[in-house]
DNA sequence: AGTGTACTTTTTTTT
DNA sequence: AAAGTACACT
């Protein structure tokens, strides 16, 4: 392979980044520049060049798709050789070095790894232990407490020193107790995987040095986005050699909900005195106009490190502003808009409509449909979150792990096969009291003839479960899928629906099949594991996510949010929803991080566009069934204005008053006409959405307005105080 | 044990 | 507005 063909049409920064293979190297690698073309070009450099052996690489990215797409360019530039080269996601990860060393730390190889309806239902059931309330919302509240004491690495002792109060006390104890029912059911959460990883090595130095020995160079995609857990995995990693590249933009962290911590990047030359900077500052992707518009966005946000990017694809043209009456004038502005570009030649794959919240989807799904405009989701309900599909995915799950004990209350009464709550109430109280799992319970409520009128079904089903579990060892997941599909009656007793629903969900079924079939192709020649076949698909399911699956079809319009849209570009881009409450969304509004990330996100949105974008806001929403009315987002007040075309429902720009103090360079989408309508809906402006502050419970959002007059009532959620109903007249609200 | 009805919650983003 | 949950009824 020759040094040159590799770096023959990079510019100087690219070169630089793809040939400087020792030590610490950050590349900072701004939107549209060419990053992933880096990072593969620096792989096939390593081994093609440097003659490194492919094994000795590991390169992590944030998803499967990502990954995937890197694989496929490698092998173009390496052949053969890019095979040895470990490519995944963190996740994956250490889900593969887990299943060969976990049993260092005490456990059993052969874990489930719970996905979040899982580890809810978990949480549910520590909640009730500790007899605390243990309502849906309450779980989910829970389980993301746990879930970001995990992100940050702290276990429930550190999780409880972290603060001394009733709360923090109640919420460590219940975050021990799902880690002692996860243990039980040998199980681990996402959080987990990261989580012992880490202590596997911290714990036994002896294996960590044979993976540094393995991995001489690390590749770190998404820099921007690694929580403080994969940041420790990657430091430990990088300990001895220090060959480590990190590749991110600190103006597209977008994830810190979920415990990313923007840190990690902007402290990497703190943490690596001796690292190399590489800034890639070339956009290849948008328009002039494009870049200036997002860049004036971004440049908002505070302590963020300079940077400029320039393009050379010339100005474009001119952005569009659409102010919709309301979501569904906005969708058919955009669809319309949409079918005018088809019309003109352009792919419907190269358009793409973003938004901030999944529900938002529906207003240009139901237009979509109307005008036969064929269209693709991304995102939403995943396809591997169907209940029937994971019904079907719990039968291999407790067939290859008995102490399963989620997957097991799936499918024990589904189809209903005469185990019902009461017998499932025993069995649970039986396994709490001898601390065996749900399914050796159940057997032991057998042998002492304590199951009841039951007996008989339990009976039948644990002999179903063992049949199958003998046959199992000899079945790919396809067979294996099938043969539990018809042996439980899942799939007779959906046949015999005839429903559409059910056939829906029978479809569902075919195409997960199909996705096992796929699997057992593709993975035929890797005998090396000694796991089963099936047991290799369910680690694959429970670890992909749906941009990963979802297949962008050249003649498809993409619906996506903003943040399934990272990584991605497309020729037109629509923004929808850009309104104050809802992109930034309300909770983010007394919170200055928060905010920034929301900034982010709509820079991380605006730069996906290659050609056109066009950004769209609506007076008028329907949310939560009732309707509501909000002013422009505050990100359209800080686009320049000569790069913009405004178009929509109240043509006049400009009205005084806005939201925005200095109104000298900014453009001021006003909204006093539209808050004298608001006034029609409720008394002194109250209407559904409008932010509240009351005497005794503080700051609040109304949901909802009941009835008129005097006696007129509203429900208002209070961000401290939970959601509570007060008669206007007497509640002595002031607007803020 | 299974089914039907009333009530509650949901919309933040996800490996 | 829709979907999921809890509870009462058969």
């Amino acid at each position: 392979m020759l040094a040159d063909d590799l770096l023959t049409g990079l510019n100087p920064e690219q070169a630089e980044a793809v040939r400087s293979s020792e030590g610490p190297l950050l590349v900072l690698a701004g939107a549209g520049s060419g990053k992933t073309r880096v990072l593969t070009q620096r792989i096939a450099w390593l081994v093609g060049v440097n003659g490194l052996a492919p094994e000795s690489l590991l390169a992590v990215t944030f998803t499967n798709k990502a990954a995937g797409e890197m694989r496929e360019r490698v092998e173009k530039l390496l052949g053969m050789d890019a095979r040895g080269v470990w490519l995944s996601t963190f996740h994956s990860s250490c889900v593969r070095i887990l299943r060969r060393e976990i049993e260092a730390l005490g456990r059993e190889r052969n874990f489930v790894i719970y996905d979040e309806a899982d580890s809810r239902a978990a949480v549910k059931q520590a909640l009730a232990r500790h007899e605390l309330p243990a309502s849906a919302a309450d779980a989910r509240r829970m389980r993301w407490q746990i879930d970001q004491w995990k992100n940050r690495g702290q276990d429930p002792e550190q999780a409880r020193s972290e603060r001394d109060d009733l709360y923090t006390r109640r919420a460590a104890e219940v975050y021990e107790s799902y880690q002692r029912l996860l243990r039980e059911a040998n199980a681990l959460d996402f959080g987990d995987l990261l989580l012992l990883t880490v202590e596997l090595f911290d714990r036994h130095p002896e294996v960590l040095t044979a993976y540094r020995e393995r991995w001489q160079y690390l590749l770190v995609d998404e820099y921007q986005d690694t929580n403080r857990v994969q940041y420790r995995l990657v430091k430990q990693l990088a300990g001895g050699h220090r060959n480590l590249c990190v590749v991110g933009d600190p103006d597209q962290s977008i994830y810190a909900w979920r415990g990313a911590d923007i840190k990690n990047i902007l402290d990497f030359e703190r943490d690596f005195p001796d690292a190399k900077v590489v800034k890639l500052e070339r956009n290849y992707r948008s328009t002039q106009r494009i870049l200036s518009a997002s860049t004036a966005v971004i440049n908002n946000n505070t302590g963020r490190p300079q940077k400029n990017m320039i393009t050379d694809r010339g100005d474009g043209e001119k952005l569009i502003l659409y102010e919709a009456r309301d979501d569904r004038d906005e969708a058919q502005y955009v669809v319309r808009d949409i079918m005018e570009a088809a019309l003109q030649g352009r792919s419907l794959g190269q358009c793409a409509v973003f938004y901030r919240t999944n529900a938002q989807s529906r207003t240009f799904e139901e237009e979509l449909l109307k005008y036969d405009v064929p269209y693709v989701v991304v995102g939403g309900v995943r396809f591997y979150d169907r209940a029937e599909v994971k019904d079907a995915l719990a039968w291999l799950r407790v067939l290859l792990n008995p102490a399963d004990n989620q997957a097991l209350r799936r499918i024990v009464n589904r189809p209903p096969r005469g185990i019902g709550k009461t017998t499932i109430a025993r069995a649970d109280a039986l396994s709490d009291a001898c601390r065996g799992s749900l399914l050796e319970a159940m057997r032991l409520l057998l042998q002492r003839g304590e199951a009841g009128r039951a007996a008989s079904k339990v009976r039948a089903f644990i002999a179903l479960l063992d049949e199958l579990a003998a046959e199992l060892p000899e079945l790919g997941p396809a067979d294996a899928l099938a043969r539990v599909l018809e042996r439980s009656g899942y799939q007779p007793a959906l046949e015999k629906e005839r429903t559409p629903e059910s056939e829906a969900r029978l479809e569902n079924l075919r195409e997960l099949l199909t996705g096992a079939e796929d699997f057992e192709d593709a993975n035929a020649n890797e005998a090396s594991d000694e796991r089963s076949p099936c047991a290799r698909f369910l680690d694959q399911v429970s670890l992909v996510s749906d941009v990963d699956t979802a297949n962008f079809d050249e003649q498809r319009v993409s619906l996506m949010t903003v943040h399934a849209a990272k990584g991605l570009e497309f020729e037109l881009v629509w923004l929808v929803g850009m309104e104050e409450g809802l992109f930034p969304l309300h909770a983010t509004e007394s919170d200055t991080e928060q905010m920034e990330e929301e900034r982010r996100l709509c820079y991380v949105g605006m730069t996906r566009a290659m050609e056109k974008l066009c950004l769209c806001y609506a007076l008028e929403r329907r949310r939560y069934g009732s309707h509501s009315f909000s002013a422009p987002s505050r990100f359209l007040s800080e686009l320049p204005r000569e790069e913009l075309e405004v178009k929509g429902v109240r043509r006049a720009p400009a009205l005084p008053g806005s939201h925005v103090a200095d109104g000298e360079r900014r453009y001021d989408y006003s909204f006093e006409q539209h808050a004298e309508d608001a006034g029609a809906e409720g008394a002194g402006g109250i209407a559904a959405g409008v932010r509240v502050r009351h005497r005794i419970y503080g700051a609040g959002t109304v949901l909802k307005v009941e009835g008129k007059g005097p006696r007129q009532k509203l429900s208002v959620r209070f961000d401290h105080a939970g959601v509570k109903k007060l008669v206007l007249r007497y509640a002595n609200l002031e607007l803020i």
